[in-house]
DNA sequence: CCAATAAGGTAAACTGTTTAACCTGATTGT
DNA sequence: ACAATCAGGTTAAACAGTTTACCTTATTGG
């Protein structure tokens, strides 16, 4: 049929004019006319191993440090390199290399989840370790729709990332079993799954609620009320545990929901109240419910702390400027976020394979708590 | 010389013996053994073509919608990609196309910035919309390395990004000329740079300073001191402007400068108060200081608002739940971070040309205002 | 003294898309 | 009836790097 070969279409981005490119002086001086001038082609690595007069193997091994290549070289390249000023493509990197470099964050869909200080402290660790280590972090929300879809996985598939951060999540978020399944890297932060088979980095919530409550007893607290977090988040239930093995009478009623929130926290500190009237103390699970628990005790004409005291869980940046300054479990949530990303590097690396780190917590004592009232 | 030509080194990941590619089938079922198995070579467009009997461009011509493809084409494409679970990769397409589709969040290199809510709120506003446009969401915090090694610039020139978002940055901060300069999309957030030829998104300060002014006023607050930020940021210069028309006398004692910490509000606070013990009102740049200001109040025993009322700006989420809850303006920093990126996407399709926005905002009134008290 | 090995570099295939240019058959205009 | 236009594809270059297999020399060993 076709005997002639069909003519051949024509390369398409090279004009046959202009054979000889531009020189790299001009790639290092752009047209200083900083109006809407055409996008000065980027000097590539085929451009600086023409100059260099070696091959682009060459300068791509200069580049990766690579040991065969000599010193001689290794200069001769670095010059023109560096007087050119040219800098790798990274997204050809990452095609035509193993890895992108793009760390993901996933957190849940909370409105305006970065607001809130527990996520923002864990992300500044995460980005700051992320980027000592030479790589992008980038931010996912998981809506229910993102997962329905299946985009976590998305997020590997289309080589988004190469590895992936959960913060936030509870044992109902099933999908955080999908990345282990495929064999995407993946550590969870403050959440355990242990039959989940799931990388973890955690702080020693146990140790915390104990500190706690040794003290909150040692000053002679008895009648001591406990908002929780939501049940379906492990360290939420490591709290709950160890309050239930401190307090003589294993009483439901001095424990209340607080769903983590300040808003939640006032309601449960005030059912708290209202059952149990005589009561000294509340163990809050974190310094959100904490504050609501402050407040409506203001709002009830309670002194904090002389008729009742108050105790938080996290530290959050301002939970010290407060009035009263809210007596507090310190957890190192930057330095967990920290660990986190290290490790999640190392198991892209393929250096790491299983990794459950605890991190250490104290108590940091403020104003919000005192010695019990004597009983009149 | 080289009479024969050097034998052709052969193709890199082709074994002779396995010219029959995996079936398609083998592709959707991955290995279920959890193990580690050698990473199955995900399905490509060139797979996806062949089953479905077109050329790759078709199929890439399928992804794009591009309208020159018949309905039935699409359906017998679409059937095939469907049935193969496949999904292109991103770096391909970035790397053949014009965008990454990833959008840069700069921060300054506060300790911890983004556990502060106000940098919260607008990376939430930020990464939802972000997530709307198909874009991807990238933090960087630019430390001082980070500018002295034009790493900003590199965003651009190694394609990690196609624009970028600057938050909470003054006018010390030149390296934001820059981007400007070298044609790069780029908007900042809540500072104000007329002189620099930049894109901008900002609230309306001026008109909520005024509501505070008219507010304390109208209440009967003549005394009335002002904690401001750091005055290279255009926003803060606005509020002590603001603050100086509304006041009859233009007493520079009556200005503190609390950098925008809780940590320098207490402190500025207690200058104001040492040099006007009749202040009756307090305004503070932004929560965290008026936050401050309370603190040293209650320390001193002042009660708020009964003899000093305090005033914040900002309206982070926690203002509501301290006690007194927090009078303050509204900021829409989840709206501003939503429309910002909403326009710097605009930008990098080159739809829009200045970008220049104002969000409105509006004084919400709680605990810590009152009457000004009769002077005894 | 010659084969074997090592060192240093190169050519070209490869990564997985998009897209410019070309091709073919059908429809339309005159 | 024949050229022009169009609709709907296809081909292969291009994107900008990395890597494999190979090719020279120079060095070493027996």
């Amino acid at each position: 049929m076709s005997e002639t070969p069909p003519a051949r279409p024509g390369p398409r981005r090279q004009p046959p004019s202009a054979s000889v490119r531009r020189s790299l002086k001009s790639a290092t001086t752009p047209p200083l006319a900083g109006g809407a001038t055409k996008p000065a082609k980027r000097v590539g690595i085929r451009e600086i191993a023409r100059e260099a007069g070696v091959s682009t193997a060459t300068v791509s091994m200069v580049l990766n440090d690579n040991p065969k290549i000599t010193e001689a070289t290794r200069q001769k390249v670095r010059t023109v390199i560096d007087r050119a000023g040219y800098q790798p493509n990274r997204i050809a990197q990452s095609l035509s290399g193993k890895y992108t470099r793009v760390l993901g964050v996933l957190l849940p869909t909370l409105r305006h989840a970065l607001a809130d200080p527990y996520f923002g402290e864990l992300i500044s660790g995460i980005c700051d370790r992320a980027a000592r280590l030479g790589h992008k972090v980038t931010l996912e929300s998981a809506k229910p729709d993102f997962i329905r879809e299946k985009r976590h996985l998305e997020l590997f598939d289309r080589r988004f990332v190469d590895g992936v951060l959960c913060i936030g999540f509870n044992d109902r978020h099933v999908f955080l079993k999908d990345f282990a399944k495929a064999g995407h890297p993946m550590i969870v932060v403050n959440n355990q799954f242990d039959a989940w088979n799931v990388d973890q980095v955690v702080c020693d919530y146990r140790s915390g609620a104990d500190q706690v409550m040794t003290y909150l007893q040692q000053l002679g607290h008895e009648k001591i009320g406990l908002i929780h977090g939501s049940p379906d988040v492990f360290t939420s239930r490591v709290v709950v545990e160890v309050f239930r093995q401190r307090m003589a009478s294993l009483d439901e009623s001095y424990l209340a929901d607080g769903h983590f929130t300040e808003e939640h926290g006032i309601a449960a500190a005030a059912e708290l109240l209202d059952r149990h009237p005589d009561l000294t103390a509340i163990f809050a699970g974190n310094d959100k419910m904490a504050l609501g628990a402050i407040r409506c005790l203001a709002q009830r004409g309670v002194r904090v702390p002389n008729e009742v005291s108050v105790v938080g869980f996290d530290d959050i940046p301002y939970s010290r400027y407060v009035t009263p300054a809210l007596t507090t479990v310190h957890l190192p949530f930057y330095e967990a976020g920290n660990l986190a990303c290290e490790k999640l590097v190392q198991r892209i690396r393929g250096q790491d394979h299983r990794v459950n780190e605890t991190l250490s917590t104290h108590l940091v004592l403020r104003e919000s708590t005192g010695l019990a009232p004597r009983p009149t």
